[in-house]
Parts: structure tokens; sequence; C-alpha cells
DNA sequence: AAAAAAGATTGAATGAATTCATTTTTTAAG
DNA sequence: CTTAAAAAATGAATTCATTCAATCTTTTTT
């Protein structure tokens, strides 16, 4: 039942998000033109524009294909976690930090995220959104499962504690995006000395 | 000793912030143009870019104005706050939250995050930065300042704990500018349940 | 007070994202 | 198989932020 014209419409797509990735790895987002990207998906400018919104929606497109990979990385952590809040902690958020500058630059990261916040209507922003909320839930879950597995205490609030910890390491990310100069142990460190108070405090005794 | 020169900089200087505050504020940051900016504040459009690196610093420069204004509000209640972990964070949050809207719209305030996200390193998108670090350290004085009342224990880490709280006060914000539908008693109430287990826990007994 | 130097202003030109009226291709109907 | 309707593609035209060489104003020097 695939008719002809939505074979065409897949690989047309396919074609601009492999330009676009291409590109924006080679010379960055700010210079990759549309024009450019256009030319190498072998379509027009004016083609771009049916499939995408605008500039942005085509990066955080790129961007939403490497947060579902984390979430995936992610999950494994949760199933089998380490014994104790800060071990499981620092074994989850190490997995999104180590893999974040895998595919981008501090520089994608920066603009995805300028965009996400300036244009939340726009339907990638919403993709954007929704996937930081998998990341918030994921952390959520984690603490769940250690109230199960009785390493945090049952009457602490999971939820709540779960975007707390999640808002911190979103909000340290940020930061670290932001300065060019902070490496990923600084920014292992720090929020991990950020998390320490809540993290024992919540510990069953 | 002021010549000339100095005060018709200075004069001009003015204008230009007038002319942007009236606009940004009129027609939004987006559709407020350059050259409409500069005719407003009756200079040419050259002379904008002499004052101002690009569109997006005197966005921030407005802002900038804003955020000052909250920190001298809050040193009141720092200096003498409610005398238990959760009042002392909700009044001064609280203040933060509703002073926030008083000049700024949500698409004004996104438009900012998002460019001091974007180019961290121009002059106003430094200071915007640091105006979140002493909000930050704001909080992080009010924590040391319940220690001091023995509000809080002895034992507990007050900067790595302002910092948490920053940090998620400052995401839910984020939140917040990007829903149009969220209001200010939805955003207080959720960011309250988020603060109360740590804010619980830190509590001297 | 005239001339030179330094500092600022100006607006037309540039370059890139985005729009939109036209044209082309595909699908559906008779 | 033709023809009408729907869907997509196209690229020239538009819009705006930003730049820069030319010009003007203020300050300093002689």
């Amino acid at each position: 039942m695939t008719g002809l014209r939505a074979r065409q419409k897949a690989d047309r797509n396919r074609r601009i998000l492999d330009a676009a990735a291409v590109l924006f790895r080679e010379v960055g987002y700010d210079s990759a033109r549309i024009e450019d990207i256009a030319e190498r998906a072998e379509i027009s400018v004016g083609t771009f524009y049916n499939y995408y919104e605008n500039k942005g929606d085509i990066l955080l497109a790129t961007v939403s294909m490497e947060v579902e990979e984390v979430l995936t990385a992610g999950r494994t952590i949760v199933d089998n976690p380490p014994l104790s809040v800060m071990g499981a902690l620092d074994a989850l958020i190490g997995e999104y930090y180590d893999h974040s500058l895998f595919y981008l630059s501090k520089e994608m990261w920066r603009t995805a995220m300028a965009i996400a916040i300036q244009q939340p209507e726009s339907p990638f922003s919403k993709r954007y959104t929704e996937l930081d909320r998998r990341l918030c839930d994921q952390i959520s879950t984690l603490i769940l499962k250690l109230k199960a597995k009785g390493v945090v205490a049952l009457d602490i609030d999971a939820e709540a504690v779960g975007e707390m910890f999640f808002n911190n390491l979103n909000m340290m990310f940020t930061e670290f995006a932001k300065r060019e100069t902070m490496s990923l142990d600084d920014l292992k460190a720090r929020v991990s000395r950020q998390n320490r108070p809540l993290a024992t405090l919540i510990a069953a005794r």
C-alpha cells in the first residue's frame, strides 16, 4: 500500500536529514546554509521548507536521534542499578553525560537548547521537550527501583526527588555547554557534590 | 569633565534602551526591527551597532535591569527569613517568580534565555550568567543564614544544597516560560512540592 | 584659530532565511 | 485512457540583521 508518493517522501526526508547531519558536523550549524543542505539532498530550497518548518527544526531532529540512544542505554542501568543512591545516580548520570558529546558538539547542543526554548510550539521542539520528560521519568523510576530494593526510605516522594535530581543535572549540562573550558569530569564532579546531600538523606536506615 | 562626546553617548544609549523596551513590549522581540528601534531612538541603524553587538544584546540589557531588582528584593528576605526551611524558600522563590513577569513577557524571557545559551561569549550573555550566579549565591546564603539560626542542621553542605534548589527553580522557570498555559501558581506549587523532601530532610532536629 | 587626529555616525550594500505564486507530478474518478 | 483534483516541488522575490567605506563631529595639537 506504499504508493509512489509516500516512498518518495520518506526518501527525500532521509536525504535531508543525512545532508544536514553531514553539513552540521562539517561546518557547524550557523555556516550550514539551507541552500547547501538542499543541494546535497538534491531538492530545492522550497522543498526543504515543505519538510521542516525552519532551520532549527532539522537540528532538533538530529538531536532527537541522539537522545533516544541515551534513553536506551539508561534503561539498562535502571533495570539493574548499583545498590547505593550515590552509586546508582553517578552511574546513570555518567552514562548520559558521556554519551552527550559523541555525535554533537557543545555548539550544536547550545543551538538546539536555544531553539527548543525559543520556539516551544514547533513540532521538533515538542519532541525535544518530550525527550527531556522521558529522561526525567527515568531518574524517578530509578529512585522507585531503589525504594523497592530497600536502598531508599519508603516515605520518600520519589517523583519529587527524581525531578529535583533531573532539573539539577539538566541545568548543569546547560552550564557545561556554555563554557567551552569545562570538561566532562568537572561536570560530573560538580553534579556529584550537589547530589550528595539529598542522596545521603533519602537513604533507608 | 564630562565632555560633549561622553554626554551624547550616554544620551544615545539611553534612547536606544528606551526605544527597544517600548518596541519589545509593543510588538514582541521578533517583530521589533532594528530599523524601527533606530528610528524611534533618532539614530541610524549603523549607530545601533556601535552601541550593541547585535539585536540580542539589547534584549539582555533589558533583562539585566529586571534581575537586578529581584536581587535587591531578595536581600530583604534573606536578611530576615521565615524560620522554617520551606517557609523561607517559598518566600524567596515566590518573590523571584512574582517579580518575573512585571516587565517581561514569557516570549521575552524565552528569547533572552535562548540568546544567553547560544552566544555565551557576548558581553550581555556574560552579564546574564553572572546574574544567575548571584541568584544562586543568594539561595546558598539563605541556607547558611538558616543554619546560623539553628533551623538547618549544621553538617549540611549549604552550597551544594543551595545550588540544587537554585538549579531546580531555574529549570522550572524555563519550563514555565515555554508553556504559555502554565500559571505562576502552578509553577510555585510544583517547585514547592519538589523542594519539600530536601527541605524537610535538612531541618535541624 | 587652523590643521591634524581620533572617534562616531551614516545608510546603501550584502547575505541568508523564509515565503509564495507557478509549475510539475501523482492519484483518483469517470 | 483521459481528465480533473490533490499534493509537492520549485526558485525568484522578499525581508531583516549585519557590515563597511565614506562622511561628519569632536578633541587635541601646533
